[in-house]
DNA sequence: TGGAGAATTG
């Protein structure tokens, strides 16, 4: 048997080159066309790595842009691709096609570090190939991740230069999400309305991209727009498009929108129309739902959701009704919600235990709080984070407590932030604690001036102390905007 | 050969 032409393959010394499965096994050596097919049966990660090894025994050079190309192409199908593996072999081609450079290119847009992806561009040109359909969506995944979207802008140019922009929905579409993730709305709205094809993912891109971006008014205008059909086609416009049907994706966006908005009626009327159409029984829906009657104070609304819910609640549908509760006042009904959770078998999330510890602040539950959120950690193995440390110092604060939230904040493991700093500055106004609202007001100027809430706060402080010489600068300072 | 969006809870 030959050795690989290249000498030392990472494969074969790593000692991951042992025998194929049985069913490969039997008829080696294999054609170069079997290790191909081989390659495209969507192998797992070792089987992959071992028909790379075969490969190389075999003699198929490792340079080979064919066996390169379907070995990247493998790697980027994989469960949980290795993008080190896949640039490593991308490397060894001679002359990687528009096809590897495409699926190299989705191989760092899909990883966590999509910042590779970028320079591969200006890469393909030096090499005299031109980007297809197929590469814009990839490097405009990246960016959306990158939230890079003056490099978006350029990519969007260099395909409407391309002439590939207008025609593809695809790049439309990647534009569209880049655009919204960005919050460059103008950009979006602009492309939506030129676009002459628009699909449900076109639909559901531009929804959410405004629902979940602060803009939840638009949102709920862009779905009356979906469920309108265009108008009539005159002899300048095109023929109107079929129409598009809402799906989950789009009613959950939608509900969040409404909540945001605290839309009760319109929320209502979407309840209506998703129970007519079967959507009621989506579980994500049923979980916007719960959350939409919460934040809009109905929360027998939620609760009855949630009752219908049976089979199909999970941790969120659980976590959800208890901060809904909790927000709304109904502490103890959250805590035994979150007892009847672990009875169903259901293990709490770090959200579950901002409400359960939300539900004691408001209950002045000083201890409870405490337990709970030592059982975090002991019972679940959840590490507190920065807002759970917030709520205990809003637990003790609004107990009272002020003293103690601050030597809590002092003893916190990591550095308090502002959120933190606001939750003490409303105890001390709560109760009158000028000296540490002092102190917190002082490092609030730091982290992050300018809130008129925190003006309010501290002036009324002083006023309380009758310190009119102090209340009159904190208003001019507010008012000065310093 | 390969493609876009991808859910709710703080």
């Amino acid at each position: 048997m030959r050795r690989p032409p290249s000498g030392r393959s990472p494969v074969l010394d790593s000692g991951l080159a042992g025998p194929l499965s049985a069913s490969c096994s039997s008829s080696w050596p294999f054609s170069r066309r079997q290790c191909l097919d081989l390659l495209q049966s969507r192998p797992s990660l070792s089987a992959l790595k071992q028909i790379h090894a075969r490969t190389l025994r075999a003699g198929v050079p490792v340079s080979s842009a064919d066996l390169g190309k379907h070995l990247i192409l493998a790697i980027a199908t994989l469960p949980s691709p290795l993008v080190a593996y896949a640039e490593r072999v991308f490397c060894l081609i001679c002359r990687p096609s528009v096809f590897t450079y495409n699926t190299i290119i989705r191989l760092h847009a899909e990883s966590d570090s999509p910042g590779p992806a970028l320079p591969l561009l200006p890469r393909m040109l030096a090499a005299g190939l031109w980007p297809d359909t197929h590469t814009y969506p990839f490097l405009l995944k990246a960016c959306a991740k990158l939230l890079y979207g003056r490099d978006g802008k350029v990519i969007h140019g260099r395909a409407v230069h391309d002439g590939l922009a207008v025609g593809s929905v695809f790049v439309q579409n990647s534009l569209l999400h880049l655009y919204a993730a960005c919050g460059l709305f103008e950009s979006a709205h602009q492309l939506f309305e030129e676009m002459p094809v628009r699909n449900l993912v076109t639909w559901n891109t531009i929804i959410n991209g405004f629902a979940i971006n602060g803009r939840p008014n638009e949102a709920l205008t862009l779905y009356r727009d979906m469920m309108t059909p265009r108008p009539p086609s005159t002899e300048e416009q095109p023929a109107v498009q079929d129409p598009v049907e809402p799906d989950g994706f789009t009613m959950v966006s939608l509900l969040s929108a409404c909540a945001e908005l605290g839309a009760l009626v319109l929320g209502r009327r979407v309840h209506v129309y998703l129970w007519k159409v079967g959507l009621d029984r989506n579980s994500h829906v049923g979980n916007a739902l719960i959350d939409l009657y919460a934040k809009c104070g109905t929360i027998g609304d939620a609760r009855k959701v949630f009752d219908e819910m049976a089979h199909t609640r999970t941790a969120v549908s659980w976590t959800s009704l208890i901060v809904g509760l909790a927000v709304n006042g109904f502490g103890k009904e959250a805590l035994g919600l979150f007892g009847d959770m672990g009875r169903a078998g259901l293990s709490p999330t770090e959200i579950t235990f901002v409400g359960v510890l939300y539900a004691c602040s408001h209950c002045g539950l000083v201890d409870d709080g405490f337990r709970y959120f030592d059982r975090m950690r002991m019972d679940y193995g959840i590490a507190p984070k920065i807002e759970h440390f917030g709520c205990m110092v809003d637990l003790l604060g609004r107990a009272g407590l002020v003293d103690r939230a601050y030597s809590f904040i002092l003893g916190m493991p990591m550095e308090p932030n502002a959120v933190v700093w606001r939750t003490l500055l409303g105890a001390c106004a709560m109760h009158k604690r000028t000296d540490l609202g002092e102190a917190a007001w002082a490092r609030l100027e730091q982290l992050d001036p300018g809130h008129s809430g925190d003006f309010v706060l501290l002036s009324n402080l002083y006023a309380s102390d009758r310190r009119w010489e102090d209340v009159h600068r904190i208003r001019r300072s507010m008012v000065k905007g310093e």
